[in-house]
DNA sequence: TTGTAGGCGTTATCAA
DNA sequence: TTGATAACGCCTACAA
């Protein structure tokens, strides 16, 4: 360390100063800030962890980057931990848990405080391998969905209510004739939106009609629509689980003639970008990305400092946005 | 380190072992690598990078994330890191220049081996902080844009010809009255993309009607085109030098009452998801995200080999795509 | 208020 | 083929 001779003080008192200690007299402080200042002088974040044994860095595990969703939940994570002064390590699982599996390595390697985990989306029959964030002691949680089997609380949207206040809606509406276009019901995200589906209808005595799907995507949603079509099978009301795929079955019913919302109705759930970008603006339910990306980080800091969580689901409000295509 | 008292040998044999080293018996090291899986043994990276300075991990710097565009380019530049075990820190610089020299220090703090700028879309006045990593032996390039001022390479598209492509494409279509809503003519990228407009107008001897707009988004684009169809200063074809603005142009056309393609044409750039997914399919032109990052990493890698770039300027293919939009 | 020295977990250089 | 030991750059007692 060559500020210290620059200086003509001692390597200790250097780094008691760069660090702000109050003990290092304020004169000598200025002195070698400045010094520190001008010889660019940047300390070495490996040599700190080692000694301090923190890193000040913070782990989250997203399943893929090029998605609105997990997207803005990176970026309104990544500003709540900026704000405290960490940094964020960003890692991608790819929808695999090998991946996945490897990545709780490094962050281990590299001593992270903590870790949210954001799940991908299909099911995944063994993570047991999360449990060597608890072995080594590393505070971690679920963000937007959760693992069955890990121990460990979640924070995540209250989909079922989404749903159900959303289908409440079109039936105060008075449409009767209400689809469902599902997907995996093993997926719990998924599963948590056909209960709300499943709920208002059979309180309302509505006839439930769900329609699986494959892929909860737009072009399954494209081709499910062309074929009602031609089955004849059309229902007035069609509720998606997202928003891509309502944008598909709004592309499809308009390209076959027949008109949103006037003939048919449509509603999306998300609200990612499209919703306000489509030829007819989408009904759907918005989920609060930045308000699960700010409780799921506040309860990692107070896992840090020894609070438990206090309970294993948090579940966080979705609000209701109606628009014009129903 | 306790596995060495469990195997009965030294620590430093313990290390050589674990680094796969020729030099240690087969059988010890059979013997140690069994133990450490064991004893869920996981090395302490920050030791490692001090004692070797060196720390497998490269970085990137992007705008925004939640962004398709600078998304994908951090899913494709992730892969390709990864496959050469090497790590990546991703970082937001969220558009701003203070932020960008804040992750600029927090990569030399960490000590990564090279790093990936991708410039925020607004003037930069004064990216010389930027050279702090040249002062510390860092390689550095920049990737989908530049800043001016700053002697290292880029890797952009070619924007230019892609445009100029796309425009002589629509004039062998027959179109002649062709528009173009252009931004901010001093953000490189634009620029780039309005002198292909203008050369391939003026080569077929057209009149060039170029439609200044504040911000390159879609509702910019909305009201452009409202005012336009106010005033009844129409044109056959709206050129833009994105998708999210040709997206609201039909948008705004077809709630008009005007029919995309047959009244008016509209044209993108950078098919980017929304391309596929609008009422009707947008004819762009595709920059190849995969290219750049692959093209980025692989110049970033050799630098560390002490292998100059040999130019300032690396540009990518752009491809169109042609679809029904004209 | 400042200097000295030990140690964080690992690798690397010798010597054995 | 292995063991001992000195770094790596920084922080932190403790001593001065």
């Amino acid at each position: 360390m060559d500020i210290a001779e620059a200086a003509g003080v001692s390597i200790g008192t250097v780094s008691l100063a760069i660090n702000d200690s109050p003990l290092v007299n304020s004169e000598t402080k200025k002195k070698i800030k400045k010094l520190s200042q001008e010889m660019g002088y940047i300390p070495n974040e490996a040599a700190r962890s080692l000694v301090r044994k923190k890193s000040r860095q913070f782990g989250v595990i997203i399943p893929e980057i090029s998605n609105y969703f997990y997207s803005t939940f990176i970026k309104e994570l990544n500003s709540f931990v900026h704000s405290m002064n960490y940094g964020l390590t960003i890692s991608i699982s790819d929808n695999n848990p090998a991946q996945e599996c490897m990545i709780i390595d490094e962050m281990i390697r590299n001593n992270v405080e903590g870790v949210i985990i954001v799940p991908f989306n299909e099911r995944n029959s063994s993570p047991e391998y999360i449990n060597k964030l608890r072995k080594v002691g590393i505070p971690f949680l679920f963000a937007v969905d959760y693992y069955d089997g890990i121990d460990a609380c979640h924070v995540i949207s209250d989909l079922e209510t989404g749903m159900y206040n959303l289908v409440k809606y079109l039936i105060s509406l008075k449409y009767t004739d209400i689809a469902y276009l599902s997907g995996d019901p093993s997926v719990i995200t998924l599963k948590m939106r056909e209960n709300g589906y499943r709920r208002a209808v059979e309180e309302a005595s509505l006839q439930s009609h769900i329609i699986r799907v494959r892929a909860v995507d737009y072009t399954e949603a494209c081709s499910v629509i062309q074929d009602c079509i031609r089955n004849g099978s059309m229902h007035r009301v069609f509720v998606c689980p997202n928003d891509m795929m309502a944008l598909g079955v709004i592309n499809t019913l308009r390209n076959n003639g027949i008109s949103v919302p006037s003939e048919c109705a449509v509603t999306g759930f998300d609200n990612v970008i499209f919703s306000s970008v489509s030829s007819v603006a989408i009904t759907t339910v918005e989920q609060n990305i930045k308000r699960i990306a700010e409780k799921s980080f506040r309860l990692l800091i107070g896992m840090l400092d020894g609070n438990k969580p206090d309970r294993k689901e948090y579940l966080i409000k979705t609000r209701l946005i109606k628009r014009d295509s129903c």
